[in-house]
DNA sequence: CACGATCTTCGACTTATGTCGAATAGGTGG
DNA sequence: CCACCTATTCGACATAAGTCGAAGATCGTG
């Protein structure tokens, strides 16, 4: 049986600590990322977010994804629910339309939990020699 | 039906550039950096890749990592070949143990990738004025 | 060689996920 | 108000995914 991964209560930029300094993560934050990996986790929304990120506004509408991403308006608007409910997009009418709009600091905050700089313990893990 | 997620061919870190900066990123690309967003996608194999990083040799086996997780040895060693397939780990055998070892770079690889920094368009997106 | 320890593979099961067409909701304009 | 456009929700369906117990594979040790 999947676990399944519960829906996020905290919608803002993930801020735990990055992967590397606090020891072990917390089971919480391990969570709390892997519910946004997971978002990130399907080329489909991945082509979104980088569309997104070609807008100078940073936004599109369901209309305009659809055909740029090949797949139908449902599937559109279910993939950007996904993201609207990890975080990484936010939703606004604009009369007819309704303009998603990428939130850079959610993407970017998943990069600072992920730069990991692996302190090298005096000798190196790196050469095995 | 699910479009099927194939299995990386190329299991060294990902090489592309960040998000922000080609434009739109080429489906290929897309794909495989969802590939492994998706491997990172599961709060066990971020506790596990967790746990990797905390220790000094950057591995461990599995026997190590099933109690720490709280789950089968079947289950974890599925976990372990999610993350090889995706390049995160490297697995060797040492007599009765096999030692799975974190590679920082695959995981720093993804940071870069995530790293947009978004070229504020003179005027600046963030301000909404 | 036989036993024990470790790890993986194999079914099996349940739930999650991506996809679509059809129906519904929400808004604009004649 | 009615026609139209956009977007979401709703079923439905096929496939993927996480989990386990049992069985098999691999190696070290007595």
């Amino acid at each position: 049986m999947p676990k399944p991964l519960p829906l996020l209560e905290d919608i803002s930029p993930i801020t735990c600590d990055p992967l590397s300094s606090t020891g072990m993560v917390s089971t919480a934050d391990a969570v709390a990322l892997a519910v946004r990996l997971k978002a990130l986790g399907d080329p489909v929304r991945i082509q979104m977010v980088s569309l997104l990120l070609t807008r100078p506004e940073l936004q599109a509408c369901t209309c305009d994804l659809a055909p740029a991403v090949g797949l139908s308006e449902p599937t559109v608007s279910h993939h950007l629910k996904q993201l609207l409910t990890a975080g990484f997009v936010t939703k606004k009418r604009v009369g007819m339309n309704v303009h998603y709009r990428l939130v850079p600091e959610a993407v970017q905050a998943i990069s600072g939990v992920l730069d990991i700089r692996v302190s090298i313990p005096a000798g190196g893990i790196d050469p095995p020699a």
